[in-house]
DNA sequence: TTAACAATTTAGCCGAAGTTAAACTAATCC
DNA sequence: GGATTAGTTTAACTTCGGCTAAATTGTTAA
């Protein structure tokens, strides 16, 4: 069984969340509800078609969790979207952080022949322009390590891994503050009980409140080479 | 009211087909099922939505007549999609031969931002791989002048004005003969009853049916260089 | 241990866009 | 001038992907 466009994004938005939390493989239908900006029932209606169609075990009331084939899906799906992201960054010269609806747009319809070129003329990136690693043609997802920032250890240096919003106006602050993936930076000094993070980047000194700063995932120089 | 994307493509259909028969303003709907390869009720029902929609004129069991809005439609879509074709031959170095159901399935998606992008990469190109004319940002379609290859006098020079076919081995084929829009060559002679043209393009001698030669449009090269 | 609450699923609806089969027009042919 | 035929339209059904409202389940708190 093939997969419609639709189908491969729920799976694709399936595997996301499961990415962001390695400790457990089950997604609620409520999480991907909420980010595929749907209502519930669309989920569960479409998790049925997806689990008859072998893409997915659904244990009722406690959530889903992809087959082997519901992961090759995804990654298909994730791999168009984020060369796409890189495509138009790169190539186009759009801004790293204005490019995420176009490139929800264009990762449903592109052939593999173009999502080819475009790897090919981006430059076979590992990465996509929010930091996120991108699949392997055969698909093989790698892992990458890194750490909340609101979480890390203070007066130390950091690079940034991934920027973890789709909020234009956060990555649009993120990128007039020169905070982009592969950014180098030093992280200052953490004010108590969920108070601001002071660090410098480019030698010039910003702050940044806790649950923005919870958005940013950061690891060492040598971590972010691993990917 | 707004169109879908799917009403934007019957009107630019629409459109194309009307361009194509310059002496009759009305398409019918069974031309229409024929391009969209959509059964002729399919078409019907969508005509029905596009009248309300105020998009076109209906003289049942006669055709049907763009309005103004419907043009406007009409032509925002086929000015993306060409555009989109251009950007793949220009900038991702794809033969103009085999861009099309990809530009098609972009042509739909791309934004207007991604659109003017495309367009300034290409070089503000004032026609499409196949030698279509592309509508200005503002809504405005030139005419081309050309004719069917198969009826212009022979012993003359003439300039390849638009390739008028989406058959996917005829593209190849004109392509690997070095028939594409812009190509100046020699009409020799035409062999009568329909029977085959023989003309001279870079020095090479090439023979093409009737049929085939009526896929071809051509025109002097300074109509040519009108549009 | 039961009541309340939040999350999930079921039921029933809608609109878009497609289909085939049947009915209807318009035009042509003898 | 009426019968045949080609082209259109209407009717009735399908699938997909969304919705709201109501029912159900699992968990938590009194």
């Amino acid at each position: 069984m093939t997969a419609t466009d639709s189908m491969q994004e729920y799976l694709a938005e399936a595997f996301r969340i499961a990415y962001y939390q390695p400790d457990n493989p089950y997604v609620s239908t409520s999480s991907l509800a909420e980010e595929m900006q749907v209502s519930a029932p669309a989920v569960t209606r479409m998790v049925q078609r997806l689990k008859h169609a072998g893409f997915l075990q659904h244990a009722p009331y406690r959530g889903i969790r992809l087959t082997e084939a519901g992961e090759r899906e995804a990654l298909a799906n994730i791999r168009r979207h984020r060369l796409v992201e890189r495509f138009l960054v790169d190539v186009m010269g759009f801004g790293w952080h204005e490019v995420h609806d176009d490139a929800d747009d264009l990762g449903s319809v592109v052939s593999d022949k173009l999502v080819d070129k475009m790897d090919e003329m981006s430059g076979f990136p590992k990465r996509c322009p929010h930091g996120e690693p991108i699949p392997s043609a055969d698909g093989a997802m790698p892992r990458v390590i890194d750490y909340p920032l609101s979480e890390v250890a203070v007066e130390r240096d950091y690079v940034i891994s991934r920027v973890h919003t789709h909020d234009a106006h956060k990555l649009r602050y993120f990128s007039e503050l020169n905070l982009e993936p592969g950014k180098r930076f030093h992280l200052v000094m953490r004010a108590p009980f969920k108070g601001p993070l002071q660090l410098k980047v480019d030698g010039q000194t910003h702050f940044l409140g806790h649950e923005l700063a919870g958005t940013l995932r950061v690891c060492s120089e040598e971590e972010y080479q691993l990917v």
